[in-house]
DNA sequence: CATCTGTTTCAAAAATTTCTGAAAGAAACG
DNA sequence: CGTTTCTTTCAGAAATTTTTGAAACAGATG
């Protein structure tokens, strides 16, 4: 049984490392490390796990697990299940990483473009005409309006680019990458 | 005059709202909101500034100036200039959206996918071999084994992508969205 | 080479974010 | 209902990140 115990052993390490660098990733998608610290576990163990688990494995605070996992059910990035027999409630990570890879590209363009994007139709409105200047005034005006509309396109594009394959019923980018990967070789 | 003072104030005003909230987008592009706002001021104004305009404008010390240029520099969407007979550097801000899209992307994968590619193959390589365990023990780790898997995958192809189309030189992905956004109408 | 101008560095301070733990709140049970 | 089990909340504590400002550095200038 010596074998079996060191292959658990080893099992748990991986799932560790994973879980440490998945939370080093943290700070890319704008969250806490302990909340991608919990989605990293839920998705590498593969199996449903409630409150009490996520902490004694994080090693963390009832209240920052609670909050953690409320805040990955907001994602959309993990869903709640139960056990017959079980009041408590477990929680599982989506395992298709595509789809959570949209669920969380869906999230950040909800908060942080579509903000950015009606301050910045406030501020071309709030902005002075140019036709009301003359000269070099004139000049720098319509530069700034330039500058203003071309961040604006920007934007528009990346919302509607997410809105058209980052969708959640689309899977159009898993295949466009895949196919666009290969064209390369 | 008084009205050619009111568009410049009007002007002014919109620069700063701009600024703000291209601070607020701090957080999404993972550097500090000082750093943003810097980068936000050059690319509004459309003007080469020194580190004593900066830091008037922004109303923040000489040390942070110095800091969020060097790194907004390393990032490499803002460029060193000079004026004829001032001995002082002038930075401005790459004015193409798109480029500068690049650039961000390009910085980010390669501080952030990289090093979290290299160490989930550190994982795979460590994790536990299926082929020596038996039963459920097995189909445990086969299991582990494909959630590596398919986020290697995945990660790889995000690499792949970027590599593709965040080019220095391709200007692939404007196009591409441009196109793609317009099938949907 | 002494001085003047401009830039960088970095330890300490300030601001912000994250975490804890105890208390309150909800929901199922008997 | 009263009790038990589980979940959420939130004020204060801890950790982390960002900023400051003064000193060191660098390199022109006369």
């Amino acid at each position: 049984m010596a074998k079996s115990a060191d292959q658990h052993d080893q099992l748990l390490e991986a799932q560790d490392r994973f879980i440490a660098s998945w939370g080093q990733m943290a700070g890319a998608w704008g969250i806490s490390r302990t909340m991608a610290e919990a989605h990293a576990l839920l998705y590498i163990t593969g199996h449903p796990m409630n409150t009490d688990e996520i902490m004694d494995r994080l090693q963390i605070s009832r209240g920052n697990a609670s909050m953690s996992i409320r805040a990955l059910l907001d994602w959309g990035i993990i869903s709640r299940t139960h056990k017959r027999g079980d009041r408590k409630e477990y929680f599982e990570a989506d395992q298709d990483v595509w789809s959570m890879f949209r669920s969380i590209v869906r999230e950040r363009i909800k908060r942080e473009v579509e903000p950015l994007l009606a301050t910045l139709y406030e501020i071309r409105d709030a902005s002075p005409a140019p036709d009301e200047a003359t000269g070099k005034d004139q000049k720098e005006l319509l530069a700034h309006q330039k500058r203003l509309e071309e961040m604006l396109s920007f934007m528009k594009t990346m919302e509607k680019l997410s809105q058209r394959f980052v969708s959640p019923s689309g899977s159009g980018l898993e295949l466009a990458a895949k196919l666009l990967t290969k064209l390369d070789k």
